[in-house]
DNA sequence: TACCGTTATGTAATCGATTACACATCACTG
DNA sequence: CAGTGATGTGTAATCGATTACATAACGGTA
């Protein structure tokens, strides 16, 4: 009775071959003969081997698998894209380390010790407010860690990225807002430190200024991407006078507390103001009223960056140019409705 | 100028001393006098090493790695266990790896995948619909496999786990709704092959048997814990004559649906009936009415399992006995209130 | 026949850390 | 002073797979 784990020795031996062969076989079966092939085969499966990761990794100075960093695990948004790497990777025979990137700034020195630590081979950054100079840290390493962004970026970084279409995405909602009478818009942001804040905030003005509608300092409310933020823009939007008709949100949380806020305070939805929303998370249709938001492909964004990933790690060129932008569209729901001139007091 | 990573010989070079002291130093320092400690420590920043972990995990035959087993990694329900866990797992020098259980009914097999080519050293299991002797054959391996079940579990498993009180939540429901003057009950359950599910319904039941409520068949609805479900029972619901004036739901997410459907349909909540849920997402809060739900630690869930694996790794007895139930507590909104008569038609 | 190129396989070195065992030193004790 | 135990350190074996290099066998060609 074996005790032990099986090794390559074991499966060697009983297939009468060496442990090279063996090996072969597993992992470059062109180059051996059939007959010898199939031996092996069988007494891997006879003995039940399997290979053991660690000599492996050892030997060959990989661990196949990615790290993904994540701003904030609680967040459903990210669950999603973790969910598309994970198939994506774990197809290729890769496995998907996670980390909350969360409350701490991470440092190159930091990411560094996953890689060092030969723990993993390529990282997937869902974080866009990582330090550019620390990631150029990173990359610049030799040889230079593969790595590849999702859903967020960090301005001026070279290297591959997966993301939505903010800016079309906002553009739909303007004109979408402007065609049903809207007029004065509004906006309230994600947090300052964010690039799809960023995005969304420029590409909002942008879109407003582009079919003529009216925007003011005053309607550019703060934010970041929480339910809370969307409360306290609602106590500031009640208290305006002649203010938007339209309060596009930087995503679909802040538009929840938005109207929430708003309702409270005895403003209707879409009656009295238009809503919209960013992300159409699963939320926004049993909202009431169901949100009119954009669409991203969250899924589809995380088998996208693992598939550029993966190219990165099999050694293919740094797939350049360009990020990869994912398409968006536009989900019309009733938070929005023609607009309706405010009693001009 | 160095070219490729320091190592241990590196280290034990510049420090004077042998390979074995400097491993002594970074693993059990206490061995080690202080001069030389110091010297070695000095060592290691001025040479900037970091142990490899194939290397490491190799000689000791661990992986200080610990794998989740998440039935589907885009509920965000999960997302905040897994945040949790990872917190923790890290606090103790530990990485996360995850993978979706999801479509695939994992066997004891693929289970053994990962313990057996060591790429982690014990699981968390989230999903509670793997098939017992699976799971068994898993723990009886040689040497055994530490488990711990978070949230849910696979009855009749003996090994430690951590759940919130779902009997206590669901009583703490019913006597609510009943000190509101509610005396027929309803219940949307969740998945029929889903451990929470039948505790949930079961509790429910006898919450209202205790009180002295009315339960009927009909009024016991089968579902997911999905919007869906919630949307589907609701079209059962608006077909009802006399039917019950508060239902309870498996799932925040199934009263979503289910509010949602009730008010498409002209009925209102909680003027016509009343709906609790369970979970306390974070968007039960501006959900319009907000609802009535059961918050369940969640964090620290995670937190609670991952100590628990924790010390089941370090050889810690498998604090066996009864499973870790978290408390829960009941959040009162505005989707419940009191009773109304409907019009005995 | 002698030589060459393929193709298939084996031998043994190697990856980098941990650790069993051996050894040296020193302070005490009887 | 010899003997004992505690303490600190070094030497070298070891974990299990991969792979550079060597070798063998064979068919074909000059």
């Amino acid at each position: 009775m074996k005790t032990s784990k099986p090794k390559v020795v074991d499966v060697a031996r009983m297939a009468g071959v060496s442990t090279a062969t063996v090996s072969r076989v597993l992992n470059d079966p062109s180059v051996v003969s059939e007959a010898t092939r199939e031996a092996v085969l069988k007494a891997v499966k006879d003995t039940g081997y399997r290979v053991n990761r660690a000599a492996r990794n050892l030997r060959t100075n990989t661990s196949r698998t990615v790290l993904a960093l994540v701003p904030n695990l609680s967040n459903p948004f990210f669950s999603n894209i973790l969910s598309g790497l994970e198939r994506e990777l774990s197809a290729a025979d890769y496995s998907l380390l996670v980390t909350d990137s969360g409350d701490v700034q991470l440092t190159a020195d930091q990411i560094q010790r996953y890689i060092a630590a030969g723990q993993a081979d390529g990282l997937v950054i869902l974080d866009g407010s990582i330090d550019l100079n620390e990631l150029q840290m990173v990359q610049s390493a030799v040889p230079p860690v593969p790595i590849v962004f999702a859903c967020e970026w960090v301005e001026g970084f070279s290297g591959p990225s997966v993301r939505a279409d903010n800016e079309a995405g906002i553009r739909m909602l303007v004109q979408h807002l402007w065609q049903q009478g809207h007029r004065r818009f509004g906006h309230v942001a994600g947090p300052d430190t964010n690039v799809l804040s960023h995005r969304r905030q420029n590409a909002f003005e942008q879109a407003v200024q582009d079919c003529g509608g009216e925007i003011q300092h005053g309607w550019m409310l703060p934010g970041d991407f929480s339910i809370a933020a969307g409360k306290e823009a609602a106590a500031r939007v009640a208290a305006m006078r002649d203010g938007p008709t339209a309060w596009v949100c930087a995503s679909d949380q802040i538009a929840f507390g938005l109207i929430a806020g708003l309702t409270e305070a005895g403003i209707k939805v879409p009656d009295d103001v238009s809503v919209t929303g960013f992300d159409n998370i699963e939320m926004t249709e049993v909202f009431n009223p169901p949100l009119t938001t954009i669409h991203q492909h969250r899924n589809k964004m995380g088998n996208e960056a693992a598939r550029c990933l993966l190219q990165l790690l099999r050694g293919g060129q740094p797939s350049q140019a360009a990020p990869t932008v994912m398409p968006v569209y536009l989900v019309d729901r009733q938070s929005t409705g023609p607009a309706r001139e405010k009693a001009q007091a």
